[in-house]
DNA sequence: TTGAAAGCGGTACCAA
DNA sequence: TTGGTACCGCTTTCAA
């Protein structure tokens, strides 16, 4: 086979001159193994092996091994991702469910899942679902067909579904931030009972007995909890129960929904001394709506959230979160993942993390 | 070939009881074109036409049209996309290169590009680069590798190397947010220079005349953009521009030398009357020093920040702000890179986009 | 109207 | 030590 004369040259280092019956369209083509093996005179299987760094294992000579390695190197061979995953089954890549890879804690999972996974050599296709299930189904179908290799997914939990015939299937997946409670699966979340206890026991601790929670009326499992661990803190520290306290928007229109919300639990006869936000956007939210009322936070109302985000010290008032340990959800998940890949038959591990209160001013005591 | 009796069941059905001489380790198995044609006795070229929606135009009749549709649908036929983009030549995948996926600017336009690209039959892969120029590097090689159709890359801009040789393949691709002033490339970014004027021009209009620039030394495009614009519109309003009122920091201990910066431009001799930061998080960075020192925003000096935070108007005070469009640089992006990826040779577009300056309390009048 | 067969670019088993 | 070859699953051309 003849080499054309630019092969030293930068750019088309990686390109090589076909021989007639191989032209098609493009005379430059990126080489190939077959490709190599004909420059070479030397066989695909050989080629394949010392590129895989199973040369000496195969027993293949220095001599041919030296030579199909610079030739590689000096062609840039690069092989095709495509023909290896068809050919092991396998490809290399693992996609991401989120509902939002905008919304910052899942671009912050989104991040470490990243780096993580690339560092043991796979890539990650995300997908958003916007917290639809049709949407959601969709998107898991396409990752398969994609051949991923495993799944990350933070499901909107309407779609037991998909991820019961993932599991019947013994497919390798991770659930994160939400789970199906009635589904056994490997499972990365946070400690919402906990986080929110925290939550309301610091509103308790500064003086606070007329506790509020502004939650979501979406059915998702952490957000049931963080309801259910608000009213069982409440009871443990004798205060009772007001159900009308508990005040859960619809996804869909939450931001213009705040303004009643807000305005229903902070002036009028009901008012109250303490707001729990069951997530940071709904705590922005909130916060927006109240300073267009004439009271002041923490004095006539303290605020907690669930969920941080990243300017949260830097606003007026500072406002006290719990944190949620978004990178190490990522961590987890794709920790979890790598084995559960290797080992189709993992026994489930369900991790549920740590929270940590951050105190600020949006809490402090009462004048 | 014979079927299982589960055929008919949710979870099995979109697998199949292979003849003996398929069967590897499990004895289910996805069903391909080739298992429908020996099923059904009739060719896989045939099936694939039909599946594609090639039918009518192969002349296929009705009834075997319908016989192979109905078989696929009852047995979950699913095509392997690998194997697909492997014979089609393209993968029907897009790459996305940024920074940072986590920043909000980027997710921003990731959770666009995703959104756009998947009504046009694309999944996105992605990476973040950490502003290194060898990690760029080696991310963009892997989607190549990975046989992507197009790229998608907000560069460090340090790596013009690898940008010339996609060119000069051909290959589609869009650079966002940083381009290349050498390179003559498909780029969609925002109108910098207008941004820089509109937030210099505010606090001008509001009165400070000594106004700082807050920035980065990491070379971009867009930074260097900044700042000469930051200097040109003193000068058109004659303000006498002197260089020690720009601060760059450096990337990777911004976060450390703000303090010092801010020292320096707040308290002392050589007070400003107005800052300007070059992003949204050394705004963020710089308010939180801010706070710490007995001065007031917008009294004693006034803030605006280029590129918006969710929060800013809900900040103390809240900041006055250049919007970046990242939704729509999103958009573009893919618009352009989807025509570029029929049409080869398709003319460079440069898109810029306006941003729009959203004023708030920490740039008003001053007392 | 349908099908056979040659790829696409690798991998891996088994023979030489 | 090395190579032949079947195969991964789908597309596409050309012949029947």
């Amino acid at each position: 086979m003849e080499t054309c004369s630019y092969l030293n040259s930068f750019f088309l280092a990686d390109f090589i001159h076909l021989p007639n019956r191989f032209r098609k369209h493009a005379i430059l083509k990126k080489i190939s193994l077959q490709d190599i093996s004909e420059s070479l005179g030397i066989s695909k299987s050989t080629i394949s092996s010392v590129l895989n760094g199973r040369g000496d294992e195969k027993r293949v000579s220095k001599e041919t091994q030296e030579k199909i390695i610079s030739f590689a190197k000096e062609h840039n061979y690069k092989p095709n991702l495509l023909a290896r995953g068809l050919s092991r089954g396998k490809s290399d890549m693992i996609g991401l469910v989120v509902p939002n890879i905008s919304d910052i804690f899942f671009a912050r999972i989104a991040r470490r899942i990243e780096e993580y996974a690339e560092q043991s050599g796979y890539n990650v296709v995300f997908s958003s679902t916007g917290e639809s299930k049709e949407r959601e189904s969709q998107l898991i179908q396409s990752m398969l067909d994609r051949q991923v290799d495993g799944l990350i997914i933070a499901s909107c939990q309407k779609n037991d579904k998909d991820i019961l015939r993932l599991k019947n299937r013994n497919f390798p997946f991770v659930l994160i931030d939400r789970h199906y409670p009635e589904i056994n699966t490997h499972y990365v979340g946070i400690d919402n009972v906990g986080g929110v206890a925290s939550a309301v026991e610091q509103l308790i601790h500064t003086g606070r007995k007329r506790i509020a929670l502004v939650t979501l009326s979406i059915g998702l499992e952490p957000i049931r909890e963080r309801s259910v661990s608000y009213q069982k803190t409440l009871r443990k520290h004798g205060i009772q129960f007001d159900k009308d306290l508990i005040h859960a928007l619809d996804y869909q229109s939450m931001e213009t929904d705040m303004q009643d919300v807000i305005k229903a639990l902070i002036v009028g006869p009901n008012k109250v001394e303490g707001i729990v936000f069951a997530t940071h956007f709904l705590t922005a939210y909130g916060l927006r709506e109240i300073k267009k009322l004439p009271v002041s936070v923490p004095e006539d109302v303290a605020l907690v959230s669930l969920g941080q985000m990243s300017a949260f010290d830097l606003m007026e008032p500072p406002v006290t979160s719990v944190a949620l340990p978004s990178s190490e959800i990522g961590d987890k998940a794709v920790d979890i993942l790598l084995r559960n890949m290797l080992d189709t038959n993992l026994e489930y591990e369900k991790i549920s993390l740590k929270t940590e209160l951050v105190v600020r001013r949006s809490c402090g005591n009462m004048n």
